[in-house]
DNA sequence: ACGAGCGCCTGTCGGC
DNA sequence: TGCCGACAGGCGCTCG
């Protein structure tokens, strides 16, 4: 579910709060809660359990769209995929229908997974390489670079959409901004990667880091039942807006399925590239 | 290398 | 009203 922006919000009110409410930095874990087992990937649930008793929150991070909390002694890491949420609330709060697990902090406080569809993960790892290491670079980063970007582009003949969403080419793009920064980049969907020049490869970079700052500017997208506050879905240019007039030519948004996924462009701005 | 299909889950919405 | 399929911000797996 969220993407880089929304996962970016959640790691910045963990660590500063929000509302008058504090963040978790600092805050030692008493007893931990499993109420869906499958929600935690490793380790067992007595490991899990044990291990985090008495550890302490030391910083907050963010790998693509995994979560990072570092612990006294090791790193937990969140993968929230499509309708996981964190809350940090009052031990005295009622729980919510769907919440997964609950982390109760020794000042009285929680942190609270919540997960209707079940598909978000927890690891409790030494290094959160075990889990990260294979993900690409963070779009956002000064290491993804325009020259780097055309180099990899040209490396795979691959459709843009399909590998722009794979974690291992780029972390932190989901469907929504994907179809965003296409858009911006005048791009089709199904262009092939090794079709692009190096104007191209520019414009997408510029695009991907745009439509993802803008994303965090707005605090990310609020779609449908997950609410967190953002409001960048009153800025989509292409994504849910199919049958609606282009922002730049008038020409209604069309939607097809690349890869099993909803995909979003205007026809008219966004031609396929041929060399 | 690459892509299609499927599984994992629950909830919502539109059509009949 | 009730049922039923389509669809939803993700990703790992197998198979061809």
């Amino acid at each position: 579910m969220p993407e880089l922006p929304e996962v970016e919000t959640i790691r910045r009110w963990l660590q500063d709060g929000r509302q008058g409410e504090g963040g978790i930095l600092g805050c030692s874990f008493t007893t931990v809660e499993v109420l869906w087992e499958r929600s935690l990937a490793i380790p067992a649930r007595d490991v899990f359990q044990q291990c985090l008793a008495g550890q302490t929150v030391m910083q907050i991070g963010r790998r693509g769209k995994f979560l990072l909390l570092e612990l006294t002694g090791g790193w937990m890491l969140f993968h929230l995929r499509m309708s996981g949420d964190l809350r940090v609330e009052s031990q005295l709060e009622p729980t919510h229908p769907h919440d997964r697990m609950v982390f109760n902090f020794s000042d009285g406080r929680r942190l609270v997974f919540n997960d209707a569809r079940k598909f978000g993960r927890v690891w409790l790892v030494e290094d959160p390489l075990e889990i990260t290491g294979n993900l690409g670079p963070e779009p956002l980063d000064p290491a993804f670079t325009p020259h780097w970007l055309y180099d990899r582009l040209c490396t795979f003949n691959r459709r843009l959409k399909p590998l722009l969403l794979d974690q291992t080419f780029l972390a932190g793009l989901g469907n929504i901004y994907t179809d965003e920064a296409l858009f911006h980049a005048r791009l089709h969907p199904l262009t092939l990667s090794s079709m692009l020049s190096a104007a191209d490869a520019y414009g997408l970079w510029h695009a991907i880091r745009q439509v993802l700052q803008e994303g965090i500017d707005h605090h990310g997208a609020s779609i449908d039942w997950v609410y967190r506050g953002g409001d960048f879905q009153n800025y989509f240019a292409v994504y849910k807006q199919t049958g609606r007039p282009c922002q730049n030519c008038g020409k209604a948004i069309e939607r097809l399925v690349v890869g099993q996924r909803s995909t979003h462009f205007c026809p008219y701005c966004q031609p396929v590239r041929k060399k």
